[in-house]
DNA sequence: AAGTGAATCGGAATGATTCCGGTTATGGGT
DNA sequence: ACCCATAACCGGAATCATTCCGATTCACTT
């Protein structure tokens, strides 16, 4: 998603162009991987160093909402990253190491609801964790 | 996995069995679903009015740690549950209004490793949230 | 330029989990 | 059956991520 794509989301749902939002979608565009709130609020320091935590789990709640961001637990706490491309449904493979993520097209989830007869299904998770070549070689 | 099974896990690894061990394994070996240490502690309170998270959470960390219990992360807490049945790999079905659990044997791994050549896998997740039957009723 | 509600701030509160120093109890050895 | 070493436990404090809250500021409409 660019920046624009999530502008106009937001724009289309009434929110308003912020200062912080914007540092924080330019963050979430240049960082291709999975950050927690902590991260974000590192870097957000660098312009607004009295940034509040509040602030930045709204704003990364809020998106994540809109699918602007997508959001994941690992090792029990929140982590967002930029959606990368909403209209083919994808999941991904995380690097324990380096938190960089790679797209995996397959999603098994197509052959498996016809054997959940009277279940309704919300929602699914499938993520594959390990090392990513370069961190492998290292 | 039967109560039987776990102590003589526990006991090849040299674990003691105490008298909370046994506690936390049953109250597993009755409840068919993901539990919290908050519930673990509920029940065990009965029996034992001063214990301990501290023991909890070990307890809970090194069973699962043996296998004999899964572990899973559900809107950003622990959960646990008593391993159903290590021989044959699996995945769950969770329903989000009663926690309880269904056995899915399709693993979507085998298709999808050979596409991430140069990549170390360590892991997956692999989890189907939503109503079961009897809470769809509902 | 003024008004209004959204957004932010800062700091306290919450909730889950872990740490820690002191105490208890299990299981092996005598 | 008793002792001992150490695993296990206890209670309470500490930590960490996240949320709440009352007061202030800011973005957009008119």
């Amino acid at each position: 998603m660019t920046l624009d794509e999530a502008w106009r989301i937001l724009q289309d749902k009434q929110f308003k162009r912020t200062k912080n939002r914007e540092t924080i979608l330019q963050f979430f565009s240049q960082n291709d991987r999975y950050l927690t709130a902590a991260e974000v609020r590192s870097f957000m320091e660098l312009d607004n160093p009295g940034i509040s935590f509040d602030t930045i789990y709204r704003n990364l709640t809020t998106f994540a909402e809109l699918g602007i961001l997508e959001e994941t637990d690992l090792m029990g706490e929140r982590h967002f990253r930029m959606q990368c491309d909403a209209s083919v449904h994808h999941h991904h493979f995380i690097c324990t190491a380096c938190g960089k993520t790679r797209s995996i097209p397959h999603c098994p989830m197509e052959m498996i609801t016809v054997n959940l007869p009277d279940y309704e299904v919300e929602g699914h998770k499938f993520e594959i964790y390990g090392k990513c070549p370069l961190c492998v070689a290292n």
